[in-house]
DNA sequence: CACTATTGTGAGTAATAGCTCAGCTCTTTG
DNA sequence: CAAAGAGCTGAGCTATTACTCACAATAGTG
């Protein structure tokens, strides 16, 4: 249960070499045991132990046990933003060339440990500050999606806002789904019917 | 985290119907606190205190706290294998209907309070048998989807049991979704999308 | 009505988790 | 090289939670 009268910033800030590198070690230790154990296993004494580091040295760093996971959060959204900042380039090719991209973009950024994103997703509900910074990158997301479709001219759809949105929750449910599951579809294969699901849907025949 | 030789059975099973009624006001209410507090925070205290039970009567009609949980989820099962058989008898009509048939059970399905659905799913990483149930669940929703697909003269993909999968998967995500957030797109709207991205996507055109 | 079976109670237990702090080690600095 | 500050430690405190059990209350039965 989160409160709002709790400590937000660390008790210390690092100052030398040695500091920063026990708070990466921290991170790094933290995502493993979070993709492993899930939110509430993923114990703080546990990603302690992990990172070789004692328990005090973690809370030297960070207030409390939802500001590590919040800081992983934090790190992949700003990753995620950069990485989607560069695709926007190729939207000048073909309505289909576009779409690839947008797939290609979340598969290659869902790929790298999708468990542990997939915690921070459905478990970030632990404090609305997080909650927000979420919403703020979605909606961003689905406005930069929405005006390169308002650009293309073969996009025909009833609402513009609508279909970003429906696009964008598509593309992205589906890529976290498949790779959550090893079982599933391949993701070459997923990349080429979300394709042809998207664009077809976009170019709105009948 | 959940260990393989926890009691299965609860210590008692109602045979008054009093005892039958106790229990159901511990389910109501579980559905209750755990779509307010989700899992970890939705403890068993809470859910006898919302039930006006005391503790003691909820652990001689469930062995333990995942019990309670895995049965909201095999009742809810349960109900919409119901509600999906009835769908079926529709899959005469066009392709279009079919889908529409498909989405709007969905909807239906998950109108009823989305906010437990979500934690049934996200949170329900704890015991093999529940995973299995709901594996097989999905795999047999997967499969018949499949089934009315290959009936069906206008549906045109390269791969049957692929297309079956993302169709369920985007329908069911999507719904999910945007039935969670109420800041989002309308159930209405969200209807017609999904049945247009899916028809265009079945029917194959370019 | 008396006796038994069933159902309900809730203070208390054991385990576990987040987190603290007094004191240690290591690095920097004058 | 010594003093000061930064970084690190981990035993243990506090709070919380799932769960138990001895007992009380209620319902069924002959």
């Amino acid at each position: 249960m989160p409160s709002d009268d709790r400590r937000l910033q660390p008790r210390r800030k690092p100052r030398q070499v040695r500091a920063e590198l026990t708070r990466e070690r921290i991170l790094t230790a933290a995502a493993h045991v979070f993709a492993e154990y899930g939110y509430a296993a993923g114990t703080t004494n546990r990603i302690a132990e992990r990172a070789r580091v004692s328990i005090g040295s973690l809370y030297q760093y960070f207030p409390n046990k939802d500001a590590v996971l919040a800081e992983l959060l934090v790190r992949h959204i700003d990753r995620g933003a950069w990485t989607w900042a560069d695709q926007l380039d190729l939207s000048a090719g073909s309505l289909e060339a576009t779409v690839r991209a947008l797939v290609r973009d979340a598969i290659d950024h869902h790929s790298d440990d999708p468990q542990l994103l997939r915690i921070m997703i459905e478990e970030a509900s632990f404090s609305q500050a997080l909650l927000d910074t979420i919403d703020r990158h979605g909606r961003n997301r689905v406005g930069q999606v929405r005006d390169v479709l308002a650009r293309h001219p073969d996009v025909h759809v009833r609402d513009l806002d609508t279909a970003a949105e429906l696009i964008v929750f598509t593309v992205e449910l589906n890529t976290h789904k498949v790779m959550a599951d090893p079982r599933s579809i391949p993701a070459e294969t997923l990349e080429n019917e979300l394709v042809d699901m998207v664009t077809r849907y976009l170019r709105g025949e009948r």
